[in-house]
DNA sequence: ATTATCTATAGATCTATAGATAATGC
DNA sequence: ATTATCTATAGATCTATAGATAATGC
């Protein structure tokens, strides 16, 4: 850490701090306490707080917009065998990055105008996912290989199971303590939310 | 409204502000003014924010929790028709309270020791609807009525699928606008909860 | 010359309380 | 006498900036 440079020690802190606190609970002194430079820093390279912020929540909505769609919508491999994958990684990206779905919510509901913008990306995005998937999905009805499901519905699923794993994960860990080894839960959360939309699906 | 005495008045302005905003982003002169009082009158009624604050959070965490577990857990009818009966339950509930869910998402997070109790509760009470759950689900699976699911697991989907339809509205409207009248929206997921609880459940 | 950093402080809030004043109930 | 309300202000933060100083690159 102490090869990075002051910008980067900054925005690292910041996102640290803002990741877990939201924007209205963190402190720029504790970010720049954080980072270990003079609080004035903050100011020198970024301007003002909310442009700091800007800076983390773009990136941060962003990825999580990519990462949940983007694994489902681009064809080449049969549905069934994408939407596997796609709740895997899932997972797997949401491990590694447990307080973004809070986050992610926190501020898209709180409608600041610095969210329009990334939140106008995600929404064209999905709409590309739900008209491919749904082509897929008649496609495949048509054949009998799978139910006539409505692909907003399917998508909608698939990202409730898998986020809300992690949103409810700080009460599902203390009331499921004892019956998973840590690790354990995600793997199992895995195949339960495959095998839920593998039902839904099938004809 | 003018003919609640200040105490209600503070306390229903408090909740709007609180469940709005989250605790940090709520000040207490939004509050006061809200509620048409001075400033003072808070700290006399309440002594201070996180007092207020306590109140607040401490009845409505227990009536999210009271509402997502209780429906499931009392038996009396039959397993399938007593969890088509809580989704239905569950989104009409959060259609009458859309802020709930990212206000009990943001705060249980926030760990704050006010919670503590309230949390405890929950606990104790998902555990119990659990213990229940898992009995009924085994014996019907005896009798070949019913795949042999983990109840925590069944509990976590039915919480997830109904919760995160509330949580991703924002977006969720955004982009299927058009594609719902106000309304159809919230019945059609009825239906489709139902039909994905039900599909998991059924030989 | 330009870029980076620090010190010191302005200016804006925000929570909380002290103390005076009015209303209420006995 | 007790309860409720108001005015005024203390005291603590928090964001932001001004202006001096050091480091860097030409």
């Amino acid at each position: 850490m102490d090869s990075l440079n002051t910008e980067q020690r900054i925005l690292q802190a910041a996102e640290k701090e803002f990741l877990r606190n939201g924007y209205a609970a963190t402190r720029t002194t504790a970010i720049a306490e954080a980072a270990g430079v003079t609080h004035a820093m903050l100011h020198y390279y970024f301007r003002s707080k909310d442009k700091l912020f800007e800076n983390i929540v773009k990136e941060k909505i962003g990825l999580m917009g990519e990462m949940m769609l983007g694994s489902i919508g681009t064809p080449g491999k049969p549905l069934f065998e994408r939407l596997e994958n796609a709740i895997c990684r899932h997972l797997d990206f949401l491990a590694a990055n447990p307080d973004l779905p809070r986050f992610f919510i926190v501020e898209i509901y709180s409608q600041s105008e610095r969210l329009n913008t990334a939140v106008e990306a995600i929404m064209c995005a999905a709409e590309k996912v739900i008209a491919v998937l749904q082509e897929e999905i008649d496609a495949l009805a048509a054949r009998g290989e799978c139910r006539r499901v409505k692909a907003e519905m399917l998508l909608l699923d698939i990202i409730s199971l898998d986020i809300f794993s992690f949103i409810g994960a700080p009460i599902v860990e203390r009331v499921l303590c004892g019956l998973f080894e840590h690790g354990n839960f995600l793997e199992e959360r895995k195949r339960e939310n495959i095998d839920t939309i593998m039902r839904k699906l099938k004809p």
